[in-house]
DNA sequence: TTCCAGGGATATA
DNA sequence: TATATCCATGGA
């Protein structure tokens, strides 16, 4: 169990702001589900409780890094001083990179509830038992599954980039990704089936910790489209010019002020 | 009935 | 490089 004191970690702010599909609500807090764990995070006060286990969720929770700082950076930006006050509570996941590829190929033009349905079941057909829940399936889990059967999970025209992308990283398509530098781990992503821009910014952001990108969806997009940035690229573009290596927290603060 | 959802691939010019 | 069209599916 970790009891965590502070303003700048919210169990259903972060939930809530869709980085993280496997979740539900439980008790006072909410039930998730990470590769092969699970946890329960519920926030009272400013006290927050993790049940799992520690040494994971720790890093997964991104314990160690100051948040009061990161905040209080974004917030120094005029435009973004409200909505980071407000999503102060939002910690960035460190979520599993197979995982997050997976997942948010399925997420391209798709409805939150619709994607985590899509997860779930993927999760219960091909996961590890874990005795009440499964775990995300591994790469070689997938290994001989063919697209008609993601297809028959609810996965829609995503089902032949999963299956394209499996096969992919079991080729070794995500080896070494880690040390590469953003731009470099950005094209690497897109080189896979169904993984363009946006989703290649999420991948970046939740699966590899790096924090100099802005995803940008059609909220982002709606929340930024001015005469000048009447492209989805243009406000990236401009947004990353702007905040730097912060992008990636105050992309997440005004998708939550947004949608959550 | 149409529109929309954490878009991307492909064809075309 | 920029634009047009198609792609499943479920909820509003």
């Amino acid at each position: 169990m970790i009891t965590f004191n502070s303003e700048y970690f919210d169990a259903a702010a972060t939930v809530a702001c869709g980085q993280l599909f496997r979740y539900h609500a439980e008790g006072e807090g909410y039930r998730i589900y990470a590769g092969k764990n699970t946890a329960l995070v519920a926030t009272a006060g400013a006290v927050t409780t993790v049940e799992g286990d520690d040494d994971f969720f720790r890093i997964y929770f991104d314990l160690d890094t100051d948040y009061k700082e990161i905040a209080a950076r974004c917030a120094a930006f005029p435009e973004v001083g409200e909505v980071a006050v407000r999503g102060r509570g939002i910690r960035i996941l460190r979520q599993d990179l197979f995982e997050t590829l997976i997942s948010f190929i399925l997420s391209a033009n798709n409805n939150i509830p619709r994607i985590q349905g899509i997860i779930e079941r993927l999760c219960a057909q091909y996961g590890d038992d874990m005795g009440g829940y499964h775990a995300f399936p591994r790469p070689e889990q997938l290994k001989d599954v063919r697209a008609e059967r993601y297809r028959a999970l609810g996965a829609g025209f995503r089902d032949a980039y999963v299956a394209e992308t499996v096969r992919a990283v079991l080729e070794g398509g995500l080896e070494g990704i880690e040390a590469a530098d953003t731009a470099e781990a950005g094209r690497r992503l897109c080189a896979f089936k169904g993984v363009g821009r946006k989703v290649a910014d999420c991948i970046l952001l939740f699966g590899l910790g790096r924090t100099d990108v802005y995803p940008v969806d059609t909220w982002i997009f709606k929340a930024h489209r001015t005469a000048a940035l009447d492209t989805p690229e243009k406000v990236r573009a401009y947004c990353l010019e702007r905040y730097g290596a912060w992008s990636g927290y105050v992309q997440q603060y005004i998708y939550y002020d947004k949608r959550g």
